[in-house]
DNA sequence: AGGAAGATCTACT
DNA sequence: GTAGATCTTCCTA
């Protein structure tokens, strides 16, 4: 069962922590792996969003993904906060559940920890490309979407964001303590 | 048409 | 830990 649309029409901070544990599918290969580091961006009023450069982020729709490229690499969003507030969700980095060996093949490493601990890593191993742009995460029928995951026991730690330019004061960046395929800790 | 920038990754010291 | 590579989008001439 999918996370409802409703999920994400909340803050992105909230739906941040909120994800962490859930699970990520596609459905056309079978890979599932589950949340382990998120991060909140805001639009407008966040220095290090490019949402205030163009319009063109401005879905609107909550629970839609968005794919951005930065540096080569493509990164997992999810919209988040009803319309107009341009805000949403950075996957950054997942724990392989099923599937391993297409993400192996794929990313082309032995090392396990390596896999996914990362946002361009994620989406490499998913293989995931600007075709996924604007999917909506909230449909079973969509090629990619993300559903609940077990009610696991985890401590959820907040920190500052990671490689951005300008940060805010505030921690935005949200990781499952003590999980092997946090990006950084 | 050209160039700069950017929420990164990898390899090497 | 740090430098260099790499690629797409957006901005300016």
């Amino acid at each position: 069962m999918p996370l409802p649309k409703k999920f994400y029409n909340r803050d992105a901070a909230e739906v941040a922590k909120s994800l962490l544990g859930c699970l990520v599918v596609k459905k056309s290969e079978g890979l599932v792996a589950k949340i382990v580091e998120t991060e909140a961006y805001y639009g407008l009023s966040d220095p290090a969003s490019r949402a205030r450069k163009g319009a063109k982020i401005m879905w609107g729709e909550p629970g839609r993904a968005f794919i951005y490229m930065v540096h080569g690499n493509w990164l997992f969003n999810i919209i988040t906060m009803p319309k107009g507030e341009a805000s949403g969700i950075l996957i950054r980095a997942v724990e392989p559940i099923r599937g391993i060996e297409i993400m192996e093949k794929r990313r082309k490493v032995k090392n396990l920890y390596a896999l996914t601990s990362g946002p361009g890593k994620f989406t490499k191993a998913f293989g995931i490309d600007k075709s996924y742009n604007g999917i909506k995460v909230y449909r079973k029928d969509s090629p990619i979407y993300i559903e609940k995951g077990k009610e696991d026991d985890f401590e959820i730690v907040e920190s500052h964001r990671i490689g951005v330019k300008e940060d805010l004061p505030i921690p935005l960046r949200f990781y499952i303590k003590g999980n092997k395929f946090v990006s950084r800790f």
